[in-house]
DNA sequence: GCAATAGTGTCTGTAAGACAGTATAGT
DNA sequence: ACTATACTGTCTTACAGACACTATTGC
């Protein structure tokens, strides 16, 4: 039998949330509680828990709801950091987790969340600035194709809005017409029968969802992969 | 000062090292030296030296280095696969990498290197399989729309044979103009002078090589995730 | 009726695929 | 000259963007 560890590694998960704030991007920040770096803001994270955690996915959850009080409707993987340099505490492997989540989520959650706009951060510790400078690219290009965005709208959303979100993570404006032959072509929504937005001097849009059978797909596309087999 | 490790936590890197033979993917398994599955095909994988590897990108290389005799042009962190079930010996961590290299780069390789085709494996220890069906899905998305299987050939190549490799990647045919319309919009071949392949009884196609500026970009690209900031 | 925004029909330009033609080697 | 494959010019078709028009609400 061999070792059953690697001795002088540190192994946690850091999780990205991203969340939009007044049309811009936006990523949540926590004080961190323990050296080093105590007190400085930094993205959520922590050790991985071996008797509680089934697999990192689920290390980034628990971080999530532990420490920042959210149920992330959406929680990819999105790369892994390591090296000697980055955390002064030794040798270090850092599971990076995206979450996208809509902000009237964010109202739940414990109070200690800081939301910063992901363009002009200050300086983070360790290699976070690496890791939310790949999670938004990440999260951009495949925007450019994919529904991803909706992860950021609530349970129903009108088009015009859900276009809002998707200008707001792209940062340029879409053709209206070709969106929506887009997302017509995607066919992961579906109209929410008489349901319409209301109180406005114009006529009133109509409310999509998301299909029950997109819902979470790609989070468990990336659940997968961290499955025992 | 907290503990300088994770107790319990197996940290290891495995490589997905693909490359076409006989107009497929295949990929390159090694028998295991050692318990557990100890003789059993699987891919190349080892534990990370802190003292050695400064990333794991580095200790991707030095196991392909080491134990299949193999430098890759292209390597390229895939994603991590973790948790309790994967290894008998405890809870586990394994940062996958993927290579791409030309099949005569394994000539030079050591012996007992195996390559299967990615279709039809057999069982695999741990969650091999699953490793190397992602790798696959990441490259073929990915040569939908890149210069990725330029990896797959050598250093010069003709256009008719570039086609042949995103063919194979891709399993369907490509249309040839369309296809050297994209490569020419790419922008990242330039033709070799006066250099043309000689000895078949038909028109000579022109050689090209990837321009330098392009080299490795993409895995560059990715050493930039592991560096200190 | 008017303002404001939602949603749709249609035109146009760009890019991809199909096809056929020309070019150049060996035999 | 003939064959085989490399390469290229051009036609057609599909799709993305632009624009204009209709629809429906509150005031």
């Amino acid at each position: 039998m061999e070792i059953a560890d690697t001795p002088g590694v540190i192994v946690t998960v850091d999780t990205v949330l991203l969340t939009l704030c007044d049309g811009t991007l936006h990523v949540a920040l926590l004080k961190r509680e323990h050296a080093p770096f105590e007190g400085v803001l930094a993205l959520p994270g922590g050790y991985v828990h071996v008797a509680e955690d089934a697999s990192t996915w689920d290390a980034a959850a628990r971080v999530l709801r532990d420490k920042a009080g959210i149920e992330s409707p959406y929680l990819e993987q999105l790369a892994t950091f390591s090296g000697a340099g980055r955390d002064p505490r030794g040798w270090s492997v850092s599971v990076a987790y995206c979450a996208l989540v809509p902000q009237m989520l964010l109202r739940g959650g414990h109070g200690g969340v800081k939301l910063l706009p992901v363009e002009g951060l200050p300086v983070l510790p360790f290699d976070h600035k690496s890791i939310v400078a790949a999670a938004v690219a990440r999260v951009r290009a495949k925007s450019q194709y994919s529904s991803l965005p909706v992860y950021l709208c609530g349970d129903s959303f009108t088009l015009p809005q859900l276009q809002a979100v998707y200008e707001a993570v792209l940062g340029e404006p879409i053709n209206k017409v070709s969106f929506r032959r887009k997302i017509e072509q995607l066919g992961m929504l579906e109209a929410i029968d008489g349901a319409q937005e209301q109180g406005r001097a114009n006529r009133p849009a109509q409310l999509y969802r998301l299909r029950k059978e997109f819902n979470r797909r790609l989070s468990l596309l990336d659940r997968a992969l961290n499955a025992r087999d």
